[in-house]
DNA sequence: CGATGCAGAGAACGTGCGTTCTCTGGGTAC
DNA sequence: GTACCCAGAGAACGCACGTTCTCTGCATCG
């Protein structure tokens, strides 16, 4: 096993861990047992604890915007719906619980910059992501349009984790058709 | 000092130091030390952290939605813009640091149940009060506009402490506006 | 076959913290 | 004045956990 590979390992244990449970609820002693990885090579990859933390959230916000931008990317023609539809996917994943960005702010992000730091990064790059989105169409306000429909995400990803109701992500594609139509001033693409 | 009184200093202690910087990261000794309380009277009055934990989230529940429903109650004619206008205040304030309810449910959500039900109990209060707003309006499906509406507000809360921005009031606003206008198909009210 | 080095297992260490215990001092009742 | 009670201060306890250290066994090399 060598170094990649125990990395790959061992943030493949913390990723559901701290996704689980909240990152300080989980010791290093169980993302030691969970991936398999001496507690001394732990060490070597990650020299702390924090480190392990602010990897996983990287790592996470790679692997969660190329889900996103992958499904999108397969629903050209209804991008901004299909941002809701593949959302209204991940709701439903079992063992959902929320944004692991807002989670771990909630939790660290006023005692530990680096982790306010990763998730504003994270939340950031999704924003743009939604103005690219946005680029095309014919409104007036594209920064305003993009806002709304980051509300809407940020909105049904913490409600659906609180009510444990995957249809949020309903609710929030309707309203962001709504905001759509009425930006482009009427001009109805598929809905 | 009597019991009463302990018990709002003890609140009001734990009230700044777990919303500042999290539950976890914050000690008894700290709270009793910023309450003034001593440690045997404390545990007197709540027997364990965690019984403090969710009495200060029962509190903040119900002042967090009197003071929404104050100042709604001051803008009658334009409720549910107030609402946002609220928002705008409470982004603003010094130390605003998101919901409590949404930080608490990514910290100790999956781990402490009592804490789960609180936020839960909080939102769904939150979701009904919003619903009593739209309840008078000519709209097919009061439930879905309440639902649109109640994102908005999860989804500025947690947007505006990410970013630090108390715009993102007046962008949910705005939204909120426009999906009032269309759900009443087109009665235009104040803008 | 013997010596060396390295990796894993897990014991050990230090610290922080939730909770409980002890001691002390002052106020009160007789 | 003396005995008793109670509250506060803070020491003590137990445990959990982040981090480091030690020991053991095996593989590699001469």
């Amino acid at each position: 096993m060598d170094v990649d590979e125990t990395r790959v390992a061992l943030l493949d244990a913390a990723e559901a861990l701290f996704y689980e449970r909240g990152i300080q609820a989980v010791g290093i002693d169980e993302v030691r047992a969970v991936s398999g990885v001496s507690l001394k090579r732990l060490y070597q990859v990650f020299p702390a604890k924090r480190q392990l933390v602010e990897a996983y959230l990287l790592r996470r916000d790679g692997s969660w915007r190329a889900r996103l931008a992958g499904y999108v990317e397969d629903h050209p023609e209804n991008a901004i719906p299909a941002v809701f539809g593949w959302l209204r996917e991940w709701f439903a994943e079992p063992g959902f619980r929320g944004c692991a960005f807002v989670n771990s702010f909630g939790e660290l992000g006023s005692v530990e910059p680096g982790v306010a730091d990763v998730v504003r990064a994270h939340h950031a790059a999704v924003r743009e992501f939604l103005a690219g989105l946005v680029a095309d169409l014919d409104v007036t306000d594209h920064d305003a349009l993009a806002d709304q429909l980051w509300l809407l995400l940020v909105g049904s990803s913490t409600g659906a984790a609180i009510t444990g109701d995957p249809s949020m992500a309903d609710r929030a594609r309707d309203a962001a058709e709504v905001l759509v139509n009425v930006a482009t001033s009427g001009k109805p693409r598929s809905l």
